[in-house]
DNA sequence: CACACGTGGGA
DNA sequence: TTCCCAAGTGT
């Protein structure tokens, strides 16, 4: 297995993304930004390139150094993430940003040990960070890198107890030279060649040493144990629309799901739906319940609508009347949530007021 | 080690 | 519809 065959196909074939160094510049010695790519990496953690692109490109219109993200507003910032999921990312963007500035004068730390104290900084991505940043020859082990090893080797055991195999075979092939662009090399390959189904043998430079293409087992590799049904959960938001236009909100706790974001006031979710209104008044039931997918439950919540006089207190303090935010600040379940309540309000003449 | 943690796209 | 997958980390 050589890396160099893999090296040259990435010069011809290596993916265009905002954060990269293409690879003639990267081998003309152009070297990429670190704060850049530590962005780019965690935003890319479980998330497709597709998506990424235009949140980061937005994060560096808004806050083009460290020390701009470090000095942001956090709500600023979870609204900018909102709908790219995985919330605690961005909260321990923040966290990392504040770190890096005022315990390392704005620049980040090239070893191992020290990237992965910073939160949000695992072992896949302190490994990417000095690799592409730094060039530094170090084992990035993601999805795809997984999946490119278990077949080259043709290792047959199940992830995840195959994963110390699979590592070793990819640590045994990262050179000392370019690996950062190796890096990108077989994350690329594992994006756009050697997929999960239908791998494209024919077209690999590692065709003729891969074992699984050898074996003709590709398509079988890795192998993964089936994941257990997503439970169902209930439960019952409310949309409220005060009459001077503001609507009620809440900011999310800091911790668990979609934890420091805005969202509508809501019930427990759980077996069974549950009445926790946020004001007492007459509310208006929608027709359409919505429906939304997490990584480990489903989710259906019945969504009741109500326009309050101005004068309403709610019954918690953590609820809040606003009206300066845009729909893009919330979670896409929660901008779910409000589509329905729109057309509930443009069918239902009681709940429009004050120009609605 | 098992589980919590979002969302969208493809087959 | 349903399932799998995507440049994982924190607890």
């Amino acid at each position: 297995m050589s890396s160099s065959k893999l090296l040259s196909w990435y010069d011809i074939n290596a993916r265009e993304m905002p954060w990269r160094i293409p690879p003639h510049e990267s081998k003309s010695g152009k070297k990429p930004d670190p704060y850049k790519i530590w962005l780019s990496e965690i935003m890319l953690q479980q998330t497709t390139v597709a998506t990424v692109k235009s949140y980061f490109i937005k994060f560096i219109t808004l806050w083009p150094t460290i020390f701009d993200l470090a000095k942001a507003n956090d709500n600023d910032v979870m609204a900018a993430w909102a709908g790219l999921g995985y919330y605690a990312r961005a909260r321990n963007l923040l966290k990392c940003s504040r770190i890096i500035v005022t315990d390392f004068e704005g620049v980040f730390p090239t070893s191992l040990k020290e990237l992965q104290m910073l939160p949000g900084v695992g072992p896949y991505t302190s490994a990417a960070i000095a690799a592409i940043a730094f060039n530094l020859s170090e084992t990035v082990m993601d999805g795809n890198v997984e999946r490119v090893m278990a077949r080259i080797y043709a290792i047959k055991k199940p992830l995840p107890s195959s994963k110390p195999e699979l590592y070793e075979g990819a640590k045994k092939i990262t050179p000392k030279q370019r690996p950062g662009d190796f890096a990108q090399a077989v994350m690329d390959l594992g994006s756009t060649v050697c997929l999960p189904r239908n791998p494209k043998c024919h077209i690999c430079p590692w065709e003729t040493n891969c074992l699984a293409n050898q074996n003709d087992i590709a398509e079988k590799l890795p192998i993964k144990l089936k994941k257990p049904p997503k439970p169902m959960r209930y439960g019952i938001i409310y949309v409220v629309n005060r009459e001077d236009g503001a609507w009620l909100l809440e900011r999310r706790e800091t911790k668990g799901l979609l934890g420091g974001m805005l969202g509508w006031p809501t019930s427990e979710w759980s077996e069974k739906a549950t009445e926790d209104a946020p004001i007492t008044t007459k509310w208006v039931t929608s027709t359409q319940s919505v429906h939304h997918i997490f990584t480990h439950f489903k989710l259906n919540l019945i969504v009741k609508i109500a326009c309050s006089p101005t004068h309403v207190k709610p019954k918690s303090n953590k609820f809040n009347f606003q009206s300066d935010f845009v729909i893009s600040d919330l979670p896409k379940l929660m901008q779910k949530v409000f589509a329905v309540a729109l057309i509930e309000i443009k069918k239902n003449p009681a709940l429009k007021k004050a120009g609605q």
